[in-house]
DNA sequence: CTCAATTTGACATACGTCTATCAGTTCTTG
DNA sequence: CAAGAACTGATAGACGTATGTCAAATTGAG
């Protein structure tokens, strides 16, 4: 038999559809013993309102917005160019997509964007963790407007979800493969971030720090180098850690920038065992030559894709199907390499 | 400005909206000076009809046939589930999505399946490598019928797509973790596979050993065991291994049955590096215990939403999506679990 | 029992496309 | 240049839902 339509469950129900209608979509008041009725039929008909025609008889437009760090932190602008590609392909699906930059590492600046959004039905943001964004969020929220956080997370905040990954299970994977990676070796872990600042990366380290202290007592991790994502101070970075710490077998990458520590190792011969995040140009020609061990990643493309669904189906009041948007924390050698 | 309706595009072209329909749909001939005329105004308009009115106005069912093998494999068995719950979940989308039982190491049996099915608008099958399996599926293509490969792939036959991994990658990515994991220790590694005439163990089979001999010459790659993919036959084939073998540092696993393997490492209290394939109860309370170092995997949930979502866009002769189709060569250690 | 308030039913229109029909126009061909 | 063939336009109905209107039915209060 076909799908069962609205008109079924009147007939069903021994009213109109204008009443099934009113109930469905709370329209207008509707007696109890009535609604009732409705609710049973549809129930005993496995009614689902056809996602198809709603949309076209509602002439819905999905207005969504994303809110990124500007820069030339090649993860984001990753992430920039999935959007646009995507909002083509979704051109068919009424979505629109604006891109709207912020400056990450201020917090103000960016709950003052979001205060300012206007016209949208979703926002998408790459947030950072602070009392100010938090209450920006919940306003967006209070104005009907369904917000995600991207990447990075703003854990009990008005979001309806977090499209991302587990970011202190990211920082155990990369020690679990570090520490088994160095063996029966014995010797010095280099830890290079970004900023201890950003909550995805002090929660990499937490993670990182758990697993080796916990299984892999014969490695000693260096205290942590703040690089800010940036490739040269990077280089320098690990280039005085290479000279102070003679028995220094493995480096772990918790940011962005690691061209430059890649140039600091240059001449090292591949004997450190050397682990990084994300996979762009610079990671995947590490991995391939050996300089790189193990890219721990996730996947941009997955993850605007996973957010335009969940924006969409949070704006309908759909379900989500959890398995489809969990994002996998990936993790690539030189040989699965997409 | 709101998309551009079937009818802009008329107006544009300075034709009626019948005209648009016949080039769109190619339902009768149209004089070639007015086909570019509307072709142009296509182009000027960025005209892309709606998928959701031509769904609903062509009332479209979709009707596909899954074939698997039957039988106990847990993999297939995960497909088996992730297919009905998609069923249920694209009822909205009007799939009707039937399963279709056949004996996997028999090609005669497929293909007569194959010749078999009525009615379907699109095949996916878990096939075998096999001339009566490859005119099987050029028979259904034949008839229009739309026909994806899953997990295994035959290679130059007429199937419009391959859902799966590429198993000899697979099979290197086995043995770079292999390799690096037995680090500087020099000792023998088993190979347990189901069988090599299946065409994803021997690929796999083919990777690891290329990459071996290449690169970790140190270590020593025993002749394959084929145990059938059955749990008995590999802990008995397992226990004779570290017998004859007393200098065993690793077991890499191609096939099924790692419970098996499991038993017979019991009591090396985890000094055998295992590599296995697929996540399940058994390989997943594995990684975590430390008895298995590493699986490499295949989402099954992935494979079945993109064998569903490819073959919808070859009925509607619509594009796809590639970087969204690409099943990854999952790998999972105890820290970055789902 | 009456009147007003509340609830309901029937119907119309719209969303953008598909499909079909039929009369009307333009083109071929002899 | 007439007859037939090839093409085109106008239009209608369908898909399943949303939304609005208005009259009819039901209810509750007094």
């Amino acid at each position: 038999m076909a799908r069962a339509t609205i008109e079924d469950v009147a007939d069903k129900a021994g009213v109109s559809v204008a009443t099934v209608d009113r109930v469905l979509n709370g329209r207008a008041k509707v007696r109890p013993q009535n609604a009732k009725r409705v609710e049973a039929a549809i129930r005993s008909l496995n009614y689902h309102p056809d996602r198809l025609a709603a949309r076209l008889a509602k002439g819905r437009e999905y207005r969504f917005c994303f809110v990124l760090p500007k820069g030339d932190n090649v993860f984001m602008r990753g992430l920039e160019q999935e959007i646009s590609s995507h909002a083509l392909h979704l051109e068919s699906e009424r979505v629109n997509a604006d891109i709207l930059y912020t400056d990450v590492f201020d917090p103000q600046s960016l709950a003052d964007a979001l205060h300012g959004l206007r016209g949208y039905d979703g926002v998408a943001v790459v947030a950072l963790d602070h009392p100010k964004v938090r209450e920006a969020i919940a306003g967006l929220s209070e104005r009907d407007v369904v917000v995600v956080t991207l990447v990075s997370d703003v854990p009990g905040s008005a979001r309806a979800h977090f499209v991302g990954i587990d970011n202190s299970a990211a920082g155990r994977t990369a020690a679990t493969l570090m520490g088994r990676y160095c063996g029966e070796r014995k010797g010095s872990i280099g830890v290079i971030a970004g900023s201890m600042s950003l909550r995805d990366h002090a929660e990499r380290h937490f993670g990182f720090m758990q697993v080796m202290q916990q299984e892999y007592r014969g490695l000693k991790v260096l205290p942590v180098c703040e690089g800010r994502d940036n490739a040269n101070r990077n280089e320098q970075m690990v280039a005085t850690m290479l000279e102070a710490t003679p028995d220094l077998i493995g480096i772990y990458n918790i940011g962005s920038g690691p061209e430059g520590i890649l140039a600091a190792l240059r001449n090292k011969d591949f004997s450190v065992t050397f682990i990084t995040h994300e996979l762009n140009t610079f990671t995947r020609k590490g991995l391939i030559e050996g300089s790189i061990a193990v890219v721990i990643a996730q996947d941009p493309g997955h993850e605007i894709r996973s957010a335009m669904r969940v924006l969409m189906a949070r704006c309908d009041r759909a379900p989500i199907l959890a398995a489809m948007e969990r994002i996998a924390i990936d993790i690539y050698v030189r040989d699965n390499l997409p």
